[in-house]
DNA sequence: GTCTATACGCCGATAGAC
DNA sequence: GTCTATCGGCGTATAGAC
């Protein structure tokens, strides 16, 4: 009922497409503002009730989007955290997927960044309970551990770096900083980095 | 149509008690998942109809209850803006004023901070577009001219200083920090203002 | 100005022919 | 699996009696 079918009978491809026009609609119009209508169109479908042999209704397409977002944002920390020890060089890979996907791929962070999700997913957990943001979480704890950040409530340190981070990508987003995200890149990490780092020693 | 009706043959604390069960509805449920029925319910109002007395539809409501929190913003702005002089303490009783309204009129903030405004009422200008915002970017315009903040872009500055602010904010807002907003007020200025500020010498 | 009744539109979702 | 027809519900808004 809630879920993605499981054997989707047809073209993989167009369920992409419904996710894609999903996507784009429920960024720009809001997801109560948009129908399924205006999603089979956007998807160039012959039939609203093509949608329905993928998925069983509207608010399951918001919920597969929802976890594959959340899912990949995971992978992404997870390979990072492989790729980089320490938490300063972690959470800079981290800032460096957040800019990028703002440039690339700004419905993604629009859905991330601006969207009240629980307004139309209100049986999911908040963004912040997500193992994505959970990882986040726990770089900084170990960052506070090994002396790299100060010692500060780790909430707090994760509210001022992601403050600074997030609003300026919100800014981006919505036009009130006209450049590309990429141009704010490497002084809005510094702003970020110097709040909570232990020593301003990137100067 | 889309306004308060002018003359309200009828008690004005009954408009007040509508605009109040919307600010709570809609900041807790959302917009869409609030029909008048429920405003009407929690008004405490005999009769779903009588709503219609006092504003011309729903949408009629949101944009009223929108324009009294930013004309009191503004109000509240122009106030600081007479009492202080260096845009340092400008800001800082505009971070003081953010503090008390999220401990004591939360749903305000929620508003301001939370709601997608845009997706309910599309044809508002967006908040940084309304006066309240345009004098706190004066506000910063005018310390960066002083030498109290870094010359930078100032819709930079004012990303990161608010980003820091209102992230916080949000945070207190929606749970994830679990104290009074009063009890972060102190170290979160410090560091918003930090950011930005020419010297550090408030340390 | 209050209140009941009801119209009307929209949209999600189902049924069923092909 | 496609597509047409249609149901049913919700919620806004109107009409009109009192």
């Amino acid at each position: 009922m809630e879920q993605e079918k499981e054997n989707p009978q047809t073209n993989p491809e167009i369920q992409d497409k419904i996710l894609l026009a999903a996507l784009t609609l429920f960024t720009n119009k809001g997801y109560f503002n948009t129908s399924l209508n205006d999603i089979a169109k956007v998807a160039e479908l012959d039939n609203t009730q093509i949608i329905y042999n993928y998925f069983a209704n509207k608010h399951a397409i918001a919920t597969t989007l929802y976890n594959n977002i959340l899912d990949n944002l995971s992978i992404s920390i997870d390979d990072i955290k492989r790729r980089n020890s320490t938490a300063s060089e972690q959470l800079r890979s981290i800032v460096d997927l957040l800019f990028k996907l703002t440039d690339d791929a700004p419905s993604i962070m629009h859905f991330l960044l601006i969207l009240k999700i629980r307004e139309f997913l209100p049986e999911q957990r908040a963004l912040n309970e997500s193992p994505a943001f959970i990882k986040i979480l726990k770089i900084i704890q170990t960052g506070i551990r090994s002396g790299e950040i100060r010692n500060i409530d780790p909430q707090l340190a994760n509210a001022y770096f992601f403050g600074v981070i997030n609003n300026t990508l919100r800014m981006v987003l919505n036009g009130t900083l006209d450049k590309k995200a990429d141009s704010y890149q490497s002084q809005t990490w510094l702003m970020a980095w110097n709040i909570i780092a232990k020593k301003s020693s990137v100067f």
